[in-house]
DNA sequence: TATTGTTATACTCTATAACTATA
DNA sequence: TATAGTTATAGAGTATAACAATA
């Protein structure tokens, strides 16, 4: 009976119009960095470290075969490049390069920055309460991923 | 100084892992039912009703162009269909056909039961709240980007 | 035999530019 | 001139299948 009912959402509804907004934006904030969106998180994967290319394509749920061209467009572009895995001579490396540090870098900053404009607005203690509730969301999907 | 402290993340990292993984079941639900995800947000816009191909390109952010190919694929598949429009020669309408219609209920019945298993298990109180603080970000944003 | 990665092929989605037809 | 839509072309991302090299 309150005044805010009758423009109460789903949930659902609201979650997906939260995921369309993030996806835009970070549709657009990789245009600016003059990247595609996958190219976007390929470099931030990589900021954590060096990357196997079945590793790399696991973590994307594509096959091996999309990871080659991935790498093959962002190599031609000398962000990333492959080498040899001391060990395993099938295994390649994927490393960044100095270039593609500084562009993950400043696109993750960039995003970063974008992303507190959408939560800046909210109080600190909705801001954490929601955090928290995202985070539980987060943790139990991966749990009943990897147990079936 | 809470044992959670340690373990707590930035906002915008919980939105990204937030985004990925609704985006991850959105990718899922869409392939189950043998659609793209453009296709199924296609179909999904049209339950709404008819739309113009310049109306439906703004919507999705695409040139026309796009949305000429887009429509090309879903009406040879049987899913909807152009037809003039009275009044404006140059104008076509788009509109679901009644297997059209069939797929993008169960479509969006699908989507609406995943994004339900995900926030099930949030007390009603934190799922309001998560609600409320969603639909503030959401119309925040719709607001400034009219705006400027 | 299993795993790592590549090549070849095809399809979807998208952008740009040039075009037709109508307003 | 401006708007609605198409065609042609090109590139990114993806899947599948067949392949080579190594484990």
């Amino acid at each position: 009976m309150t005044e805010t009912w009758a423009d109460q959402l789903d949930v659902g509804t609201g979650l997906m119009q939260l995921t369309n907004l993030v996806q835009d934006i970070y549709t657009t904030v990789s245009d600016r960095h003059d990247l595609t969106p996958v190219q976007a998180r390929l470099l931030c994967v990589l900021l954590g470290g060096p990357r196997g290319m079945a590793e790399l394509a696991q973590m994307f749920g594509v096959e091996k075969a999309a990871l080659t061209g991935l790498m093959d467009r962002i190599e031609k572009r000398g962000l990333a490049e492959r080498s040899a895995v001391p060990g395993d001579r099938r295994a390649l490396q994927v490393t960044l390069t100095a270039a593609g540090r500084k562009a993950a870098i400043a696109f993750h900053t960039d995003m970063g920055e974008a992303l507190s404009a959408l939560t800046d607005p909210i109080s600190a203690a909705d801001r954490d309460h929601f955090r928290s509730v995202v985070e539980g969301m987060v943790s139990r999907c991966r749990t009943s991923r990897s147990n079936g």
